[in-house]
DNA sequence: CAAGTTATGTGCATTTTCCAACACTACCTG
DNA sequence: CAGGTAGTGTTGGAAAATGCACATAACTTG
């Protein structure tokens, strides 16, 4: 049973009683009309309809079909209504990824985001891996870097974090707190294990410190802040970050060069849906306030 | 929400994950596929599908559509059984209509059809008006006289009823046995009210009897019947439904000229299904027992 | 890393479908 | 009973949907 729409016209010419009738209803002309009810009754090999010049009655397979045809309508026409609204409300999951080291920042504005806009289920995915917007599994991605060039992706600049070098107070009152870059040399540091970052800062300590400088190494940026705030040495921290925390000693001041561009990332089939910019906006708005 | 191809479509692709695995299933060219979604998310104003490189993953409006076009799939499927078996098999409602003065021949016959088709349910129609066939209201009707000549109507013969004058024998004894045809005019004569009966025994009967000698008109068979069996003169009467009642004399035989033709109609729309063509032979085989 | 596979997307020729007009029938009405 | 109305059914010509070929992008595999 393919061709839908010879069902729904049979199903208009069933609840009209006629074949002009369902025409004008469907707003197409008579002869279309004819000619579906002709096609579904040969595939079916059944007569759905007698014909007389009054009309067309329904046969007891006419009537079958009526009947279930009218579900369908009614079934359709509630689909139509959901999808239709749902484009233009806020509800259903809003899907937000970003690195696991903005969920301190994230997390306050995501539960504010759920408790402005009950109808939504919030979920807010950090892991080690890249969730793609192109699969549809984020709504919303905070990215860090270089602004992404994926093609159906649509990128706005979300704000810059500024970075720099704390130590803990522990560390400063025992190693002594470095005058000059060539101080450094003598100090501890913590680092990322994983090679392949690009970032700026990460880049600069590659550069300019000893490797045998970098005392102690994780692989995650709560692991990084943990690390530094129990005194395991020097690291790059977000001020964003640091400024929580009053027993950290800024050792060097953030640089332009250092600083870590973010950017805001949806796929271009949901950017134009209201939930989504609803968020983007809200999201902006409180980034503001916070800083 | 109109053009529910579009919405099979759909359906398929949202099964598939791909446009091309939807257009193999539907048998169509995948750029129809991809028009056909294009077309439906433009008159929803929401994307159903989000599309990457390997294939279209359904959004949370075409995720819904799924569920709802799944269902409707079944519902279609379930029906197009449904209908195609109904062409082939001997259920759901037979309705035959004839004249009421068949009923006594129609009746057993029914019954004896039911019950050799049990998911038959008979009605049987008799009543003062003609019940049309072109308008669906009976399957097979049984018509006497010349035959019937609708467009849209299948006709067969179906038997020829003899028909002959009736006295009861108190009449008889009463009025005595008329010896020859001009004795009749000095009978009485039960007969129809209604005029415009072309039926041949009648226009004989107004032909050569004088209307004086018709002391008794009915308006129905069964009436005449009656009429007849009670003494109220003599009347026409079909050899079949005489040959039941013993204490009516034959007073004239049956004449080629007076026998009345029966027709089995049917129409067209009808005629080739399964049910109406067992009843058919049903009918004949035990009309051909009896006499 | 290069070739193969599998997918989407788009302009153009083609086929299918649809519309408009007409013929015809049945029924209603004054 | 004649005219009006409302329906079905059938035709040629136009419009829309479809198929085809090709371009392109991403993932897989040897």
């Amino acid at each position: 049973m393919d061709n839908w729409d010879e069902i729904r016209t049979a199903y208009h010419v069933a609840r009209a009683g006629t074949v002009s009738g369902a025409a004008q209803v469907l707003g197409v002309h008579h002869a279309t009309v004819i000619r579906h009810i002709d096609a579904l009754e040969d595939q079916m090999g059944v007569r759905l309809f007698q014909r007389h010049a009054r009309g067309y009655t329904p046969t007891e397979a006419g009537a079958d079909l009526l009947r279930v045809a009218q579900a369908t309508d009614d079934q359709f026409s509630q689909l139509a209504g959901r999808i239709r609204g749902q484009g233009d409300t806020v509800t259903g999951d809003l899907v937000v990824t970003s690195l696991a080291s903005f969920s301190h920042v994230m997390t306050p504005v995501l539960v504010k985001f759920q408790r402005a806009h009950p109808d939504v289920s919030v979920r807010y995915l950090t892991g080690s891996r890249l969730f793609r917007l192109e699969y549809g599994e984020a709504h919303v991605a905070i990215r860090a870097g270089s602004p992404p060039d994926q093609p159906d992706n649509v990128v706005q600049k979300f704000s810059t974090e500024n970075i720099a070098l704390f130590g803990s107070k522990d560390y400063i009152e025992q190693s002594g707190m470095p005058a000059t870059e060539e101080d450094l040399k003598t100090h501890r540091f913590v680092s990322f294990d994983q090679s392949p970052t690009r970032a700026p800062h990460h880049v600069w300590l590659k550069e300019n410190i000893p490797s045998e400088c970098v005392t102690f190494t994780v692989a995650d940026d709560n692991s990084m802040q943990q690390a530094i705030l129990a005194g395991a040495g020097l690291g790059f921290m977000l001020d964003r970050m640091a400024c929580c925390h009053p027993e950290l000693v800024e050792v060097l001041p953030s640089r332009e060069e250092w600083a870590a561009p973010l950017w805001l990332v949806t796929h271009v089939d949901l950017h134009r849906t209201a939930k989504v910019q609803t968020f983007l906006t809200f999201l902006k708005a409180e980034m503001a306030a916070i800083s």
